[in-house]
DNA sequence: TGGGTTTTATACTGATCCGAACATAACGCC
DNA sequence: GGCGTTATGTTCGGATCAGTATAAAACCCA
């Protein structure tokens, strides 16, 4: 019994995780957020509560659709080798689809700035650690499963494996190409037999 | 015969640095420049120009001192491996310098931001971009001394181990130990073998 | 000790930042 | 159709942004 909105929240909210994804959270203005919008003010801070909770809302967006096939080939390929795999090559091809903006949004959108912002850039990180440890709990249960040998050290491949990921979209930012990327990936896969054969080191 | 300035300009460089490594390009204010400076803004735009051009300035100073051993490495190691390994190992060391902003500047303070800012970002991203060029041209040198086979990808492998080093420096962002960084460039320089001999994919 | 030059210091510019106040307009229910 | 509720549009607020105008102060040389 009350007017209703006139616009769609789920689809301003994919606008605005287009411009974070862009420009990052501190390169992103209320005014940019509006326009693409096309809102106000009022209604912003009504359907979305401050620009920290939009962009909170817009980190998780981003893992549930560009973000999701590498999660899931973390999760639900079959063999460890597969998963690594998997998640590189997803993370790839979306860090130099044409259209979307170069690189990961939740490795390059807040990483870096002013301290007001520092916040935000932990809820980043945090997301950033927590794939890197869905990375790690995956190659200890192929560890359990045999599918590693067990002097196998998952802590350190998972560190490895995702600094390349990292890596794939700082290079996206640069301009990389998919084929480019995806020769990263082949390197970093070219790795494998030696680094989780008896002892990495 | 007139007022002498009663700062020391290349202390100030080293200071301004010191914030645009830790806070990023736009993270960094003028005032917080000043403040750290102790100096005023007419005194700052005399000595400096403008945001931009001491942030170029302090680039460059950057990479003629924390960034040196990583580029020393590059020219002066008498092999490939040894050149990738030692330009792996002096970046991971200085990433994870305490005291030290973490990650490295040329690869974090401008990767993303305002488009107010794009031309600065092109700016660092010509600073990689050449780093990778070196180490390229770095390999192709140490095919023709026979050192590489003459099977190896100059390019990809270049691509390949910047893209590791910039992962080191996300890595060192969000928390990671100098250990933990020494053992991605285990497990990457673990890779080298199968990366350079014959065909690599 | 005075003249010329450069650096200081204070204050200000217009623009933009994120957020909020205000009154108006559109809806469902009674 | 009036009422309560929510969204909308316009406008404002204090803070901060990078950069500058104006004037006083400090120096070297004569």
């Amino acid at each position: 019994m009350a007017r209703p909105r006139k616009f769609d929240r789920a689809e301003m909210l994919r606008r605005a995780m287009e411009l974070f994804w862009r420009y990052g959270y501190e390169g992103t203005t209320l005014n940019d957020l509006t326009d693409a919008m096309g809102i106000n003010r009022p209604s912003f801070y009504a359907a979305f509560g401050s620009k920290r909770m939009l962009f909170e809302e817009a980190v998780a967006l981003y893992d549930s659709t560009a973000g999701a096939p590498a999660s899931r080939a973390v999760i639900e390929a079959p063999t460890a080798r597969a998963a690594v795999e998997g998640m590189l090559r997803a993370n790839a091809s979306a860090c130099a689809e044409v259209g979307n903006p170069p690189g990961c949004m939740i490795v390059l959108s807040a990483t870096i700035g002013s301290p007001d912002s520092e916040e935000v850039r932990r809820h980043l990180s945090e997301w950033r650690v927590r794939g890197q440890h869905q990375l790690r709990d995956r190659l200890r249960r192929a560890i359990a499963d045999g599918d590693l040998p067990s002097g196998a050290d998952p802590d350190g491949l998972a560190a490895f494996y995702t600094a390349v990921l990292e890596g794939l979209s700082i290079q996206a930012r640069d301009g990389a190409s998919a084929a480019v990327l995806h020769g990263i990936v082949d390197r970093a896969m070219a790795a494998w037999d030696a680094l989780t054969t008896p002892a990495p080191r």
